[in-house]
DNA sequence: ATATATCGAAACGGTCCGTTTCATTCAAGC
DNA sequence: GCTTGAATGAAACGGACCGTTTCGATATAT
């Protein structure tokens, strides 16, 4: 499991970032969140993992959070705006990929350790809800096509729609129910399907 | 603020439990969550501000976690299957109010802190789990109601549709947007009311 | 009267905080 | 080529909080 390049030593490079100081911190950053989550999520813990000096992460990220933030967005993307041809079968698919990738991929430990850290400092409260508000925005679309075809009303705001489904999957990510059963979910998307009809 | 009477040493009472301390501790932890949130709640802090010993608060509460949850367990309760006659109107009703409690009393910086702890803390994660669970059970009422009445279809799963509606809540809190308009908020009524339309 | 359990205060070793000091390494500028 | 200066990891700092232990004082229960 651990690479022989992570095992020598890393020293300055010079007048300039060390990149693979940046990657080895990110990486060890995003590693402790995985195994013991955002309480075992320390600037100590990643120095020691990643091999570098304190000093080192404190001068490229200002804070705790900013580091949390940083693993954050290198996160890959779930597909939030899928066309599958119907609003049902696009609902479904969103809510699919997000507790899949939540449950399988590291991205859940991550995405978890952000809502909790927002909790307690306003910079992260802030961040994620610009985020959101972006991604509904985007994720909309299914609503807007919807309206298109005729299969929304006029009256549903599509960024709103996408956020009461993106609810749902955070309040399973946050009370451990990702592993919901299709038939259960099929039922979910139905409504939800049902909730924007003319 | 303060009380004369917080301000005399308590002292033991004999071989029993002193609820003046026992109030005091919790009171004084909520005072914290609300001022500070969860950053702030420390069980140094909680023994500081109530003038108690921490061998007292290890005593009767075994961690940080287990006392946060006994101050969530005071709060007051907000009526979550009101019978307006329409569930439109039931759902404006629980939503309002769940929104304006958590914006207005101490309820929201105490649930947004549980919620955040959960992440964290497994024990806290599952008791979280179950009280919810009740919950939604309690709130599917206006729907078996709206099932009886015909207004709602019966392949809707009254528990999961309180889900939906309490995620959205849900959600709000913890992005720190509570302050929603009265407009935005009927036609969430009005869309969740459509998605258990027969 | 004695035993017992409680109370608040104080101090312990340990962890993490954010910062400072240090010797080392190497790019940039003269 | 040589100097300057920034970045690196290691070590140590004072401070906060952790969970625990010790302590003397208090008052119920037996």
């Amino acid at each position: 499991m651990k690479e022989k390049a992570q095992e020598i030593r890393r020293t300055s490079i010079g007048a300039q970032r060390n990149p693979q100081s940046q990657e080895a911190i990110l990486q060890a950053a995003e590693e402790i969140l995985v195994e013991g989550g955002l309480g075992a999520f320390s600037i100590e813990a990643v120095a020691r993992r990643a091999r570098a000096g304190k000093p080192t992460i404190y001068r490229w990220w200002p804070s705790k959070t900013m580091l949390l933030l940083d693993v954050y967005h290198r996160q890959k993307y779930v597909d939030i705006a899928p066309d599958t041809g119907s609003v049902e079968g696009d609902i479904f698919q969103v809510l699919h990929g997000l507790l899949n990738f939540w449950r399988t991929e590291s991205g859940g430990a991550v995405f978890r350790s952000v809502i909790a850290e927002a909790q307690t400092n306003p910079d992260a409260c802030h961040a994620l809800g610009a985020y959101m508000a972006d991604r509904y925005r985007q994720g909309g679309e299914i609503f807007r096509r919807a309206q298109k075809r005729g299969e929304a009303a006029d009256w549903i705001d599509p960024g709103q729609a996408m956020e009461l489904i993106a609810s749902f999957a955070w309040h399973r990510l946050l009370t451990d129910r990702l592993d919901i059963k299709e038939d259960e979910l099929r039922r979910v998307a139905r409504q939800f399907a049902n909730s924007v009809k003319a």
